[in-house]
DNA sequence: GCTGCACCTGTACTTCAGGACAATAGGCAG
DNA sequence: CTGCCTATTGTCCTGAAGTACAGGTGCAGC
């Protein structure tokens, strides 16, 4: 097995050390047991950082120590955690780590995520996968679904019509534009109005547009 | 090195199928020219299937054909294409994919992803997980920015106003809420649409729910 | 002390939205 | 054929929204 970068194991956990050092490597390889030390730390050369994220006095990741280190391009983070959750992990990932995984994964994992990471890629499991593409479709799906819910019952002209009077168009307007008279306006409205239960356009536009 | 999974490699250029064969193995391969011959396909035993997206008539992610494969525990799908981009990429993942990557990556590259596809996990490049990272915190970050837009200009008591009449309250309503009388809360929501240039509260409620 | 600003209130008026009551016409299923 | 639905339009009326004009208070800065 080649060198590969330089490693730090940033940990006060003298067992998962121990853990790491086994599945992924001793030699060429620094262990800090707090924080701080750490971030004296200057190198000239890549290094890959795994930081347990239980290790004592953890400042936030907006903190401006973070930010020298992020912005370090030779400094490559991998964070981990005894307890992950997602929450976690994206925070993580947003603040510039390249990995986050299990501190006590097995061997064979760790070993492929000290891969990837030296492969200059980033690691992330399955599950935390599968939360960013739902977010990714929540952002289209929520726009989507409000686009439809309120509809339910509504005719395609009463639809048509509520989405313009929604969007601030008057009576009139919309009579011009469906080249209808404005009392039929009205009345489709008032039609929408009492299948979905409100009582004014304002409170239309908040539906259509999903708000409350 | 061990045998890992079955392999299948679906595509219609043969150079690129040589280049998969020569990085990621021969051996317990099979290969595909056409997405029909994969899709009649069937396997007892755990199988990545490496696709190339540029295989011609590749159904959309949306059609049948793919629901039953993504449905089918034992088949992992590795997206490639040879002119990767992060939509393309999104709604591979989305599917159902394990992976996506350049079909020409250099061979450690492909060999990693395999690795990673057969330990069960998910990879992706650095690139495209700072888009979905990205993704997750316009969700937030928008919403966070549309409320303070619309407020340059406005006394606090206007701001006070126009949020409850955004909201749908009325004259009235927002009156009795705030013990200031009908005739000030007219003289409040004026004062407002003259200073962001709109004539009604309908209009209002568009520009402090980020809408238009 | 004057000035500007935020805040508050009153009367009167115009405009528009929405409800009540009513009617006509075409399409479609039983 | 008849009842039901959709789409259309009409008049009358009420009430809310918004504007115009006019005026009150308290506070901070010059």
């Amino acid at each position: 097995m080649k060198a590969g970068h330089t490693t730090i194991y940033v940990t006060s956990d003298i067992g998962l050390l121990g853990h790491w050092q086994k599945a992924i490597g001793k030699s060429h390889a620094l262990a800090f047991s707090n924080i701080e030390d750490f971030f004296q730390f200057e190198t000239e050369r890549t290094v890959a950082v795994w930081i347990d994220l239980s290790v004592p006095h953890l400042p936030s990741w907006s903190d401006d120590a973070w930010r020298n280190v992020m912005q370090n391009e030779l400094l490559r983070l991998v964070a981990t955690s005894s307890n992950p959750h997602d929450e976690q992990a994206m925070a993580a990932l947003d603040a510039g780590c390249v990995a986050y995984c299990h501190a006590f994964s097995n061997a064979s994992t760790l070993k492929q995520v000290k891969e990837v990471v030296d492969a200059g890629q980033v690691w992330i499991g399955k599950s935390l996968m599968q939360r960013l593409l739902q977010n990714v479709n929540r952002v289209v799906k929520t726009d989507r679904q409000s686009d439809i819910a309120w509809q339910q019952g509504l005719t395609q002209r009463e639809i048509q019509v509520a989405i313009l009077a929604a969007n601030g168009a008057s009576n009139g307007a919309i009579a011009n534009q469906c080249k209808i008279s404005e009392r039929t306006v009205k009345a489709h409205l008032s039609a929408v109005f009492g299948k979905i239960n409100i009582t004014d356009r304002l409170q239309l536009a908040l539906r259509v547009h999903g708000i409350q």
